[in-house]
DNA sequence: TTCATCAGCCGTCAGCCCGT
DNA sequence: ACGGGCTGACGGCTGATGAA
């Protein structure tokens, strides 16, 4: 493979391609050091089908059909293999492209957007015996009996038993949980009715367990949460066939309702994507304008001068 | 009004990569 | 090796739009 270099090249310029057996003449606009707007055009003055080159940086190179195509395939298969997530390539863009506008750097932080229902369910663990809580946690399979759903956070446990009890095991918060209290259970969260978002009444029972009163008592689905702080764990006691069926049906939940969230915030983070590639090709048409009237008027100015 | 088409969104699956 | 995350591909649903 034969390189030509555009420091060598200028316009007009006969290369020989060596072992290509092409003779191409090349018009070469190369501004050295410029990161953008390195305009090349190649023109075959025999007749040899195709000219591919490649660019590396301020070099051409110029390859023959077959290690074109072998380049692309090989490319291609690179592409398909391992694409890298939508995060790294633009990071990679904003630090490559420094100063171009609308490229934002994608941080871990900005990438978390479920932190609202994160915040929502840490009220969980702060229940208090005067304010409403909301426990958030979404509704998809039932738990069938001998099961329990626990609900756990640093410094309380909310635990859902199939019963249809509503167990506060430790609040952790030093305050007597006494009377009856309100827990609003919306369908974006831990416990809901069939119905969608309920409000269930539950009472302190005298061995200190909190229980929903039966005539509240419906067919409560418990699933897993749509986004659990850190340090929340969903457990499910078990001990039968008819568990390990159960563990494997909540573990499919829990997985696709993870993937449900991960697409979602892939497809969040491709539009975002596709966005600082549309500012970047503006940007980058800006500049090729510019460059391009640049270099029509200094065309201009040593044509004048050369007359 | 009804129907067809299209675009956009969402859920799911499969396969790859990466960290443990 | 395994589990979890990421993302392309696919199919279904829904709303908008235009033609009959």
């Amino acid at each position: 493979m034969d390189m030509v270099n555009d420091s060598e090249v200028t316009q007009g310029q006969q290369t020989d391609l060596g072992d290509t057996g092409q003779n191409i003449s090349v018009v070469h606009v190369a501004i050295p050091n410029q990161a953008v707007q390195v305009q090349s055009v190649i023109q075959p003055t025999s007749q040899p089908s195709v000219i591919h080159t490649t660019h590396q940086g301020n070099t051409i190179h110029v390859v023959t059909e077959d290690e074109f195509e072998e380049a692309e395939g090989k490319k291609r298969r690179e592409i398909l293999n391992r694409r890298p997530s939508y995060r790294k390539i633009l990071n990679e863009l904003s630090s490559d492209t420094g100063g171009i506008s609308g490229m934002t750097k994608i941080t871990e932080e900005d990438s978390n957007s479920s932190q609202e229902g994160m915040e929502a369910a840490d009220g969980a663990s702060n229940l208090s015996t005067s304010q409403q809580q909301n426990v958030v946690v979404s509704a998809t399979s039932v738990a069938a009996a001998g099961s329990t759903v626990q609900y756990q956070q640093a410094g309380g446990t909310v635990t859902v038993v199939p019963t249809h009890t509503i167990q506060i095991a430790s609040h952790g918060d030093g305050i007597p949980h006494t009377g009856v209290q309100t827990l609003t259970m919306s369908n974006t969260g831990l416990v809901t009715s069939p119905g969608g978002a309920t409000i269930v009444q539950y009472a302190q029972g005298p061995d200190g367990q909190f229980f929903i009163p039966a005539t509240n008592v419906q067919a409560y689905q418990i699933a897993t949460p749509t986004s659990l702080p850190q340090g929340v764990v969903m457990t499910t006691a078990m001990g039968s066939p008819q568990g390990v069926g159960e563990e494997a049906s909540r573990k499919r939940e829990l997985r696709l309702l993870k993937n449900r969230e991960a697409a979602s915030e892939c497809r969040r983070k491709k539009k975002e994507y596709i966005k600082c590639l549309e500012n970047r090709v503006a940007v980058l048409e800006n500049q090729n304008k510019t460059l391009m009237e640049e270099l029509k008027s200094l065309k201009e100015l040593y044509c004048q001068k050369d007359a």
